[in-house]
DNA sequence: CGACCTACCGGAAACGTTTCCGGAACTGTT
DNA sequence: AACAGTTCCGGAAACGTTTCCGGTAGGTCG
């Protein structure tokens, strides 16, 4: 198959062997039935033994659809993005689409850019937008401009037209917290993330949930603050394991939070979990290299990834879905940063 | 700027606004300097007020030339493909080119498959490609069909006249082994990649290579053989520490072997590094998760994927290259897996 | 003053598809 | 035997660019 073919194929040249005009070879190309089986069969023979793929940017232009679907990212990088990206780019490559990566790096101005640019012209057919840092309205713009795209975790609240995909936020800090609570700890800190992302808003609302739901008081100072980083979670631990009353459980709204708090608590001579149960979020890669391994809530990223093409695609098909916003179970993870409460604390406790 | 113009503008619309004919608005687009000021002025000003950008399916159509640039990469997500990616993005974007995500699964038919696709009717202008599971003869093949690429970290030894951008492995072996020499370790184990890859072989070489410049002896026993992710490292560095007469070092030729490594260490009871020092190769970002924090060779991934991007950018431009083949330094990063050797080794060998 | 340049610009072909429209050859019906 | 209906197929327009080729206007030079 496919022959060396030094020079490409023009669907005139095939349509020239087969002896029969480019509209019809056209037609088998994309699989119409007004074409003799015959005339197929022999259409489909040359273009076997000669190796032919049509040329998508001529396809674009005619049809106005191309197979290329551009995906923004704010960064390729980190495990959580790369993973959703990974998931998203082998559902494409099984539709026979082609991705179109655009790393935004969280520049709010790039981001537009880039979203214009892949909308004009026509030069990608939709998009999928990664915890988009744009907000409903320019969103809502691309939307009315009749641009199909869909959003994956949605970095703020968005409007109910806008596609969607995400994951079971407070369903999974309430099981988290559910857990912690009942291994005996009462005195829980939460590291979250920053403050109006949907993602810190659901899971802290999971975790003052659950404390209610448990009759244990929720303590303010026991809620800090972080970003999603590494050093901004050890640095927000180490407040809270300074506490005249510390914790003896951190729910850690991420995984590099929990990671940090890891840290920090090494750092105060703490073991984990004999003295300092630690849970986190996402499950990501590095939650199961770290030692201890990381108890953790799962999000299934390249699930979402894969879901978010799917939407988009028939999106792409119909005009009109069901169901425009999608989420994902999570589920915990238990591993081994997570121990019963150590006996003083439930001696204070009881 | 960019009104949200719910239609999208084409070169003609522009140019009846702007009282041009369309070839003019081309040449002010492409920065040819045949356009008066004023009238190269006021085709800016109506493209600025109007927010156009051209059609890239078109313009690849009419030039030749559109602008996407293939990736063909083995996985998206584990952090070594990750890192080289999000640095060829980054500079493609920096080009105004971009770029269709291929990923092949490390399937060869895949591979061979997405190629052709990208090389045919003009996809892309050309490509990079990681980590390629094609013979060199393949590659050739594409060569002589005179579409341009890069190959980024060959997995095979390639012919001169492919166009590779590369790391120091044998240095970077070579630097390990001074290190590990330097701090006394005269029994060092050797874990490596898969047979035949270049990375493999040319670590060997560092690591045999250092051993003789150092005056120890080879011990075959301590050479084995592992892929490159960690559950078979795990499984290589127990048999090495089973032995009756166990290295105090273990040069893992990446870092999911070091991570296996430092498992198996502690399975045994093993304290990394007073009992056994490793050092890694790659110094993806788990090197620095684990504890303790892994002694590594780091290899400039991202810094891989920009050089590759302009390297290809020079063979889209001109026709020839001086140098075709780059590699680019490593160096070891020293943390926290590696310490002297204990004493009795010393005195072993003292 | 005529010839020749140069600077600038427009017309139109070309790129490789898809798709509309219409026509030819059959098939079946009356 | 004439007609309508199908089935299959080709011609040609259209998509939005780039670029070749040629033309006009003004300037310079002898």
């Amino acid at each position: 198959m496919t022959v060396p073919s030094g020079k490409r194929m023009t669907i005139r040249e095939i349509a020239d062997l087969a002896g029969v005009s480019i509209a019809t070879v056209s037609r088998v190309l994309n699989g119409r039935d007004d074409v003799a089986v015959d005339t197929r069969e022999a259409v489909r023979r040359v273009i076997r033994e000669h190796g032919y793929t049509a040329n998508r940017h001529a396809r674009g232009l005619s049809a106005g659809r191309t197979g290329f679907v551009g995906v923004l990212v704010p960064l390729v990088f980190p495990a959580y993005f790369a993973e959703i990206l990974a998931g998203a780019a082998e559902a494409l490559y099984e539709q026979e689409m082609r991705v179109v990566l655009s790393p935004t790096r969280h520049e709010h101005a790039r981001e537009v850019s880039l979203l214009d640019r892949l909308m004009h012209g026509g030069a990608t057919d939709g998009a999928l937008i990664v915890l988009p840092n744009e907000s409903s309205e320019e969103l809502e713009r691309a939307l009315d401009a009749g641009y199909p795209f869909v959003v994956v975790d949605p970095l703020m609240p968005l409007d109910d037209r806008i596609p969607s995909v995400s994951a079971a936020h407070q369903s999974g800090a309430d099981q988290a917290m559910r857990y912690l609570l009942s291994l005996g700890h009462r005195r829980i800190g939460a590291i979250t993330g920053p403050p109006g992302w949907v993602a810190t808003e659901d899971r802290r609302r999971g975790y003052r949930a659950a404390l209610a739901a448990a009759n244990v008081a929720f303590d303010p100072a026991l809620e800090v603050e972080a970003d999603f980083e590494i050093p901004d979670g050890e640095a927000a631990a180490r407040g809270l394991l300074g506490m005249p009353d510390p914790p003896t459980a951190v729910f850690a709204f991420n995984d590099n939070i929990a990671i940090g708090t890891m840290r920090a608590a090494r750092e105060q001579g703490l073991r984990v979990p004999e003295d300092l149960s630690i849970v986190g979020f996402d499950d990501v890669e590095h939650a199961s290299i770290v030692t201890p391994r990381l108890t953790t809530v799962r999000q299934p990223l390249a699930e979402m990834g894969r879901t978010a093409v799917s939407l988009l695609i028939r999106l792409l098909e119909q005009q009109s879905v069901e169901t425009l916003s999608i989420q994902l179970a999570t589920r915990l993870v238990i591993r081994e940063s997570t121990a019963p409460a150590p006996a003083r604390a439930l001696a204070a406790t009881a």
